[in-house]
RNA sequence: GGGCGAGUAGCUCAGUACGGAUAGAGCAUCAGCCUUCUAAGCUGAGGGUCAAGGGUUCAAAUCCCUUCCCGCCCGCCA
């Protein structure tokens, strides 16, 4: 018998030994929901039921009683796993797993399974859009925004093994100002080919271009409150120009031939401000030269993000243009369906929506978990002067992306929830109900650091790629120290998958919801709880299969009797609850941790247990055959979180 | 002011959706283990009023209410 849910088998077989023991001691009463949890400790069984507790109030008896009762009337013969039964406690039921059977159940079905076991599919397979990264092409993605691609794509491996059809998709922002300011400096320069990775060069010209530009716009702003005498405005406008006029001071120090060539060039515009603008219009009217210029920049942009991405695994399947929902009339039909709706309100010439209607009229504060008084603001959709707004597009992006799938994560920020809540909420006033009711905002935390405060503008960030040329470069140091005999290319070698790999692991560890501050110490960390350990446990498990020198031809799975062993086999047999849970609550988190409680079991194991110099054949083959199966289940665990499980290091 | 997210050991975090048996790891500190399958490892010690208070329950870190504290959002930015 092979199976891809070993654990889930015994507890079909522990619920229905329940079922029947209610119904031949208690036949009159209704037939309760039967819940069996993991143990807190092999001591009490595999699988424990409270359910006399509850039962025992209703009938007015004492719940060990009742337990005693219900525990007699099992007929532990019909049933293949267990071995027995038990009343515990005031009042449990614990079942005891058949060890000898059970181990051969697991084993035997992860040797067989291999790369497919424990990857419980769905009954419901469905086409999933998985939108993650994002990052708008202006300058290299910093780590403040890599937990971003490193979770969704986590979340795409996993839905992807749970037999879903997923695709990753990649929102390419290029409409909207900054787009043309990068672009209006890239042009300036006479669109000069990159001289370093062409993100890198992009940012450069960005920040530089974005300092000039904005020191221009506020000597303008105070010329005109110097004249209309408006003393308050020129405060704040003096402010504001001494914090770019440092911002441009430290730019000219770190990039003094681009901060001049940018500045002569941008000086010989009267009013770069307005010519940014023009460029903007131009480019959501789709004029030909705007087009061309501003996918040209954004295009160079994005080929060092696919060069970054790639270094740690992480490939797009589409990479969706914002500008084409402008270009085409999608975002105007938008407009119109939302018009036809009674959530359309005009203020000062500018139309809203009013989110907070829709969800009082359509009934929809229960059903998104809103309380009472959570009242959504008003959405505006387009400016005074016509132009849409990033929200409205994001409406026709979606209702595109449905188009091509039944269910849609974003993985944004969680800053951005009142705006996922509002766009959503557009979805169900425009009739998309289904559609709204299978767009999920995949909300996470940032990422910051101590001390420091990251900031676009100032092109202060620490870059993706720096924090992974220092995760290689530290692997390295650790490799020459702990394995001086390897080659270089083996040191190399090792090196990268583990740095990529500690920096994967360390961003989607640590639940989605919560901050993580970045230090150099909890990314590069070496140790237990991370993946470098994991890796090196997998390592090891390896080493041992390689000197066994043989497969597990005779293995007697009843002499796995140590308590280690046994926990080990429940861990495994596990494997699929928690990929299930993982999967279907979206948490790569639970990946993580349970690929670390594995590596220290079995490292325990390692240390007190001997594999290849077990007292019997018989034996040492059954814990080859164990070690095949926790280097098995740590392969595709660290798979699915895109770190590679490496043979030796 | 309102909304959302968080608060668990000195530090970083599991556990909370679905209430169950003595609240778990790692780091740091201290004491040990490399003629034995990879020491990126293992063993042991100390360290907790689960933010505070109240409530529901046979049972609360987990559910409900109140308060405190931190972060984010409430733009004709994205």
């Amino acid at each position: 018998m092979i199976a891809q849910n070993p654990y889930e088998l015994f507890r079909q077989e522990c619920q229905t030994a329940i079922a029947g023991a209610l119904k031949k001691t208690l036949p009159d009463i209704e037939q309760p929901t039967i819940s069996l949890k993991k143990t807190p400790n092999i001591d009490y069984g595999q699988l424990a039921s409270s359910l006399c507790f509850e039962l025992a109030k209703k009938l007015g008896v004492k719940p060990l009683a009742l337990a005693q009762n219900l525990v007699a009337s099992v007929d532990k013969s019909r049933f293949d796993l267990i071995e027995k039964v038990e009343p515990a406690g005031a009042g449990y039921i614990n079942f005891y797993v058949d060890f000898a059977k059970f181990s051969a159940l697991t084993l035997k079905s992860i040797r067989k399974l291999d790369k497919e076991y424990g990857f419980v599919k769905t009954e419901v397979p469905k086409k999933v859009i998985v939108e993650h990264t994002s990052v708008n092409p202006l300058h290299p993605i910093h780590i403040g925004q890599a937990r971003n691609p490193m979770l969704g794509d986590a979340l795409a491996r996993i839905l992807q093994c749970r037999g879903h059809s997923v695709s990753r998709h990649y929102y390419i922002d290029d409409v909207g100002r900054q787009s043309s300011v990068v672009a209006y400096g890239y042009a300036k320069l006479g669109k000069p080919k990159p001289t370093e990775k062409s993100d890198l060069f992009v940012g450069k010209i960005y920040t530089v271009t974005s300092c000039i530009v904005e020191i221009n716009r506020l000597k303008r702003l105070r010329e005109k409150a110097c004249i209309s005498e408006n003393a308050d405005d020129l405060i704040k406008i003096n402010k504001e120009l001494d914090e770019w006029v440092s911002i441009a001071a430290e730019l000219q120090e770190k990039f003094p031939v681009l901060f001049m060539a940018l500045t002569a060039k941008i000086g010989e515009d009267e009013n770069p401000e307005e010519e940014i603008n023009r460029l903007n219009r131009a480019y959501e009217d789709g004029q030909p030269a705007a087009k061309e210029l501003i996918r040209e920049v954004s295009d160079l942009c994005l080929d060092g993000f696919r060069a970054t991405m790639k270094r740690v695994g992480v490939t797009y399947d589409s990479w969706d243009w914002e500008s084409d929902f402008v270009w085409t009339p999608q975002v105007n039909e938008v407009m119109t369906k939302l018009q036809a709706t009674p959530f359309i309100f005009n203020e000062k010439g500018v139309l809203q929506f009013d989110a907070d209607k829709a969800t009082k009229t359509l009934d929809l504060k229960g059903k998104l978990g809103l309380s009472a008084n959570n009242e959504v603001p008003p959405l505006t959709l387009v400016r005074a002067d016509g132009t849409t707004l990033y929200t409205t597009r994001d409406i026709a992006y979606t209702i595109w992306k449905f188009k091509h799938a039944e269910k849609v994560i974003n993985v944004i920020g969680m800053e951005q929830s009142l705006a996922q809540l509002q766009l959503k909420l557009a979805l169900y006033a425009m009739g998309y109900a289904e559609n709204a009711d299978n767009l999920v905002h995949f909300a996470y935390n940032l990422v910051t650091l101590p001390g420091y405060k990251m900031s676009s503008r100032r092109g202060h960030y620490i870059t993706f790629d720096e924090v992974l040329d220092e995760a290689v470069n530290r692997a390295y140091q650790e490799v020459c120290k702990r394995s001086p005999m390897l080659s270089e290319e083996e040191k190399r070698n090792i090196a990268n998958f583990v740095g990529l790999g500690a920096v994967r692991y360390a961003l989607v560890d640590v639940d989605s919801g919560k901050p993580v501050v970045f230090t150099w110490e909890r990314v590069l960390n070496f140790e237990t709880n991370s993946a470098p350990y994991v890796q090196y446990t997998h390592a090891r498990a390896c080493s041992i299969l390689r000197k066994a020198e043989r497969e597990a031809e005779n293995p007697d799975f009843a002499l796995l009797s140590e308590r280690l062993e046994k926990e080990l086999i429940l861990n495994l047999a596990g494997f699929a609850d928690m990929f299930i849970e993982a999967t279907e609550y979206l948490k790569p988190n639970m990946i993580a941790d349970y690929a670390n409680v594995l590596a220290d079991k079995f490292n325990t194991f390692y240390n007190a247990i001997p594999v290849l110099k077990a007292d019997s054949q018989g034996l040492i083959d059954a814990r080859i055959a164990l070690t095949k199966a926790i280097q098995v289940v740590m392969r595709n665990t660290l798979n699915l979180v895109g770190v590679t499980a490496p043979e030796r290091m």
